[in-house]
DNA sequence: TTGAAAGCGCTAACAA
DNA sequence: TTGTTAGCGCTTTCAA
């Protein structure tokens, strides 16, 4: 059997109290006995227990991290800077992988009630107004990333903003014709990054033609940020009349899919169709891909940061943290055109 | 507070013992008990206390998955098979990122002491002797996945048929002079591939050229399986004298490295520098990348499938799963000119 | 079939 | 400064 607590007290010729001291390093104790403990701790290979640990302090130094089939190139770079941070803090992390963003609450549930981590990290995913009231009424620390809410943390992006970007870049190079490929409208962020396209248009006094907008997925219930989404919205923007010289994609992913679909057409990019993704992720770098860089790995970071200080202190003040995004040119948009400004 | 198994007793009329049993399903309970304390459950809206649990039966029900940054595109597959099968057995996954693979054995003490597994899947990375032993001794459940172990159950793929595959196939094109870009050799599949495209130059008759092969990151602590990796590489193998004509790359990702030298050389692939990579992950689909499948997904449910296995009767017979590899053409080798043949 | 009670291995309050 | 003891919330004998 693994040597336990009483073990070590034994060899160590103390009482367990003593032990459990020193494993915590807390108050006062005599050097020597300290030293003599570590020595008995080091014999006996000892190490303690992490769920009676768990159990007797009620604290488990795990955090879940809730996203959406988090195995998303996207959620990938994300998962680099929590990993980061997480490590840093000696937490380990347990994932959770919501297939259907509306069983979301089944999640929050389980986490609120088994009380196996000490916090939750909801990536991308939306909470119903209930679990909201459970979660601040347990003050149970949570912490959104890639999500908005008044009354909890969270760490986002300014998609709005990046939208605009993307779309003014896209009409900066000529182009009169701007489409946009977005994701299923229930998903925030798509929302948004609408908004700011539509206001880009309207400040260069460009119209918004209304079957210039294809949304993604639209028959599926997925939320149109993959690939063959992205693939079907670009054939089908192509069959239009007067089609667009230029598409703003909401995500580099679907933009992976739209440029393979430019490619089965026989059309070069970007002089006959301009294409400005969103995200950058590693793989529009692979694809020459011109985007809206947001801070991923920076996010994640932040994000756990936030949720250990949560959990250290009950009493944090309110996070709401909204990182900017900027342009990156690469081959799919604007890069010699720019330079000749 | 949140409900205990007393209260849910309490409320039931009945003793916690009673409650328990229900909850486990156990032994002979009159329905008509059963229903008052699921009844009870229900309205207090109890769930058990995942570490009270863990503590008294001595099971987590999680499982550790250890791999070596697993924010690479290759694991990501892995995990989608993992994901999905420790979904169905209700475990939870924690996730460990092992940096150095010299670390390993950290990762490997920590499991196994601090019990907050119940079994480990080690992915790509090796175990000392020393571990494997306190392994086996323990009876504490482990599989191998990407790699293989006389004595540890395995689940990896037939890394020398497959470089023998794509040498061949490189080989078959009429390539007289083809070089291998490899990871570094630390890596047993790197080993095994380095075998397999030496085995097919032999039986093609085609002369082993040193300098044909290019060993990434070399000069660094890294192991080899990255984009920069193989960028660097590709570009070493430009500058050789009589450069090969075709390269056999030991992964996709570095592949992708690759194609963007010969981009920035000027070179067209599969005109000037025909490619075959390793792995076939998503991004090759992007790349248009001819390659060598393997099984990711399979791959990973069946390790946990066995893994939960090994949890459940102690007493397994060994897996050793080794899958095949086939050859997926795309555009970077062979597409047309196989269709001639 | 069910209840009571003894742990599981630890932390933390209380004494000494 | 240190030892003792009472939980933490569950499972699982052992009786009844």
């Amino acid at each position: 059997m693994k040597p336990t607590i009483y073990d070590v007290a034994k060899r160590a010729g103390v009482g367990i109290g003593t032990v459990s001291r020193v494993l915590n390093n807390s108050s006062q104790i005599t050097p020597e006995t300290k030293t003599r403990v570590l020595h008995a701790i080091r014999e006996l290979k000892y190490q303690p227990h992490a769920m009676a640990r768990g159990l007797a302090r009620n604290k488990t130094h795990m955090m879940a991290i809730i996203l959406p089939s988090f195995t998303g190139y996207f959620y990938l770079e994300l998962l680099r800077g929590i990993q980061q941070e997480i490590t840093k803090y000696q937490y380990d992390m347990v994932l959770y992988n919501v297939d259907n963003p509306d069983r979301t609450d089944l999640f929050l549930q389980r986490t609120l009630r088994e009380r196996r981590v000490d916090g939750v990290l909801l990536v991308s995913l939306p909470i119903s107004e209930k679990y909201k009231e459970r979660y601040l009424r347990a003050g149970f620390p949570i912490v959104l990333v890639d999500n908005m809410h008044d009354e909890l943390d969270s760490v986002s992006v300014e998609n709005e903003q990046g939208a605009y970007l993307a779309t003014t870049h896209l009409i900066k190079q000529g182009h009169s014709r701007v489409g946009m490929i977005d994701a299923q409208l229930k998903s925030i962020p798509a929302q948004i990054r609408l908004n700011g396209y539509k206001k880009a248009l309207k400040d260069n006094h460009v119209p918004f033609v209304e079957s210039y907008l294809v949304i993604s997925d639209t028959n599926t219930d997925k939320d149109g940020f993959n690939r063959q989404a992205g693939y079907d919205a670009m054939k089908q923007m192509l069959g239009l009349p007067d089609r667009p010289t230029a598409v703003f994609i909401s995500s580099d992913v679907q933009a992976a899919g739209a440029l393979r679909a430019l490619q089965e057409s026989g059309l070069k990019t970007p002089q006959d169709m301009a294409i400005v993704g969103f995200d950058d992720i590693e793989l529009a770098q692979y694809l020459g891909l011109t985007t809206i860089h947001q801070p991923l790995f920076e996010m994640g970071r932040t994000a756990v940061e936030h949720l250990i200080h949560m959990i250290g202190n009950h009493e944090t003040e309110r996070l709401n943290r909204c990182f900017s995004t900027h342009l990156v040119i690469r081959d799919s948009c604007g890069a010699k055109q720019l330079l000749n400004n």
